[in-house]
DNA sequence: ACGGTTAAAACT
DNA sequence: TAGTTTTAA
């Protein structure tokens, strides 16, 4: 559900970006003999003409819309052109969409906080761009304004015809405006401006909403496709809401919109108008309600977050109809294929943007054969995720059996597999100065000058012959690098703080897992500039862990580390820290594999340390061998 | 048999 | 909290 958020007291500029018929837009680029023809967009050719998915504007005069079958569209408008997406391991491959996505945000990322909302849409703080031509070049002192400016839709502002662009000039350079109209109006001239540079340097075009926030701008940038872009002043907003049905607004486009016709009788969002906030709190809640009552009036306090990739990847296909699975080999099959393409995708995340995944889930849809009783959902799965194609589908086909045990319960009856997806979430940036313990080994560790300051921590100043790493472990690595690439020991960072908090045996096995990894990597810890989280330990020997406080050891590391300067933080935790950055290390996503790799003795030791993970089928989940480490910025 | 994704809130 | 389900676009 929605959650309000009060408007920031000062106004903004903010802009929403969306690409006019995207996919189809990529296609005709890739073949421009398509420009100008109706064109859509369609996946899986077989049944139906398969489906569409986008639609070109040529198209759309013809009465094509998305979601409609080929073979309709075909009856519709006979000259239109279908492409199919591109299929990679028997699925739509949408990679060339997403990279043309890619692109556009690049570009529109130069000139404010900048947040990729989907695929192809985008959301731009453009306040402090705005307010600085505001300040330096105003519109009302331009000789010029460029002529495409001009083309831009200003709502309130009802003049068509050949005055038209003369009235936009004129609502654009107004001197008398309040100073929000005029950051609008700056707002306007620096769209346009990205929207040409998009257009020349990806050959895309795009439409755009101007307002003082993300809904007004969403709104507007629906208002005038394709390739225009519409302004919201504050004065416009009252007759705007009034008559806007409540589907039309983002997140009123399911249940709650239906609930807000029928139960209270609203159709268009002013009708909102009339409800008290208390009374909407009642029907919907306290944020909802709230949230309602704030869309009314067109206040909306989100913000733009600056986020410019993806939160999560994910893959699947349905199998419809008679196409269901329905034997454990099929199923692997096609989970293999989704493993095979998400381990390319995440691994690409991993080189190109320094990013990490740590949960993999799996969903499924399923039926079974002469039951009657409601449908029980297949359930999702998820565990820790392990980097490499055969491990990911090693784990995705563990969690599959254990979804379709829990499906079945003791019943043995047939069934089938409708759809099949997996996922790759809780994504984190891998810290500066973090690195592969392969390259680490190899003396190609990262220059960690953002967290350096410390000279006792410089890489440099600790050659790696002072590693008291065992040579042997050094020699196997290198050794077994060169045989496979698959054994890439991420180092990654993650503040301890659930370990403090979790319950059952595995806090246990993490505590000695700490100490003795500290014990036996000291020394790697400063060649990696890398240290542990005091007040971690803290929490740990403080409460949750009491046996951590008949270990002398932790001070010693602490002097090992160096751990130095005191500082008490917002939650009135005790932190000790080092040139303003708390260190961290991740006891999670351990892999037992890892050990595969290492000499038959340094294995037994390790094996010793720490309880093999049980993962995918069981309850306990996400234990418990350092996987991954290294420093980390704490907020 | 409105597909393939992505995101985020609610729920537990 | 972590994991799962639901809702929406």
């Amino acid at each position: 559900m929605p959650i309000a958020r009060p408007e920031p007291q000062n106004a903004r500029v903010i802009a929403h970006v969306d690409m006019d018929c995207f996919y189809v837009q990529v296609e005709q680029r890739k073949n421009p003999e398509l420009r100008g023809l109706p064109t859509a967009v369609v996946q899986y050719n077989s049944w139906k003409g398969g489906g569409l998915i986008a639609v070109g504007y040529e198209a759309r005069k013809f009465g094509v819309k998305r979601s409609m079958r080929g073979d309709e569209a075909k009856r519709i408008c006979p000259n239109i052109q279908l492409i199919q997406v591109p299929v990679a391991r028997g699925k739509a491959d949408l990679n060339l969409y997403r990279n043309a996505g890619s692109e556009v945000v690049s570009i529109l990322a130069t000139k404010g906080r900048c947040e990729r909302a989907s695929i192809d849409e985008v959301y731009l703080d453009l306040t402090d761009a705005a307010e600085m031509m505001l300040s330096e070049t105003p519109p009302e002192v331009l000789e010029e304004i460029d002529e495409e400016v001009l083309k831009s839709h200003v709502l309130g502002l009802h003049v068509e015809g050949n005055e038209r662009e003369e009235n936009v000039k004129e609502w654009l350079r107004q001197s008398d405006a309040d100073h929000q109209d005029k950051l609008l109006a700056c707002g306007a001239i620096i769209v346009e401006q990205l929207r040409m540079k998009v257009l020349y340097e990806t050959k895309f075009t795009c439409s755009a909403g101007i307002a003082h926030n993300k809904m007004l701008a969403k709104l507007a940038s629906a208002m005038h496709k394709p390739a225009q872009q519409t302004v919201v002043p504050s004065s416009s907003v009252k007759d705007l809401l009034a008559s806007l049905p409540v589907k039309k607004m983002k997140q009123l486009g399911g249940k709650l919109g239906s609930s807000l016709q029928t139960d209270l009788g609203v159709n268009t969002i002013g009708d909102l108008l009339q409800f008290s906030q208390e009374k909407l709190q009642e029907h919907y809640g306290v944020n909802t309600g709230t949230w309602l009552w704030n869309i009314s009036r067109g206040i909306s306090g989100d913000a733009v977050v600056d986020r410019l990739l993806p939160k999560s990847h994910g893959c699947g296909k349905t199998f419809p109809g008679p196409q269901a699975l329905k034997t454990i080999a099929s199923v692997e099959n096609w989970v293999n294929q989704l493993c095979d393409e998400l381990s390319d995708r995440i691994q690409s995340d991993l080189d190109q943007n320094r990013r990490i995944a740590h949960t993999l889930t799996l969903h499924a849809r399923a039926f079974k054969e002469n039951d009657m009783e409601p449908q029980r959902k297949f359930p999702s799965k998820s565990c820790p995720l392990r980097y490499g194609t055969a491990k990911i589908q090693e784990d995705a086909v563990k969690l599959f059996d254990s979804g379709l045990r829990d499906f079945l319960g003791s019943q043995h009856i047939g069934w089938g597999i409708t759809s099949l997806s997996i996922a790759a979430s809780k994504i984190s940036d891998l810290p500066q100065g973090t690195c592969s313990i392969l390259k680490f080994l190899q003396g190609k560790i990262p220059s960690s000058t953002s967290l350096s300051g410390a000279g006792e921590f410089h890489n440099e100043s600790l050659p790696l012959s002072s590693t008291v790493m065992d040579q042997e472990i050094k020699q196997k690595a290198l050794a077994s690098e060169a045989a496979s690439n698959d054994i890439d020991i991420i180092f990654q960072a993650k503040p301890l703080k659930r370990i403090g908090s979790s319950v059952g045996k595995t806090k246990d096995v993490r505590k000695s897992s700490i100490l003795k990894f500290f014990q036996s990597s000291n020394s790697s810890f400063h060649t990696m500039n890398q240290a542990c989280e005091r007040s971690s330990l803290d929490q740990a020997s403080s409460s949750s862990f009491p046996e951590c406080e008949e270990h002398s050891d932790l001070e010693q590391i602490d002097e090992q580390v160096g751990f130095s300067e005191d500082r008490i933080d917002s939650d009135g935790h005790h932190n000790q820290t080092r040139n303003g950055y708390t260190w961290g290390i991740n006891m999670e996503n351990i892999d037992p594999s890892v050990l595969d790799e290492l000499p038959m003795e340094i294995q037994r030791e390790i094996r010793e340390w720490f309880h093999p993970p049980k993962r995918a089928n069981t309850s306990r989940k996400g234990s418990s061998i350092v996987h991954y480490f290294s420093p980390v910025k704490k907020g």
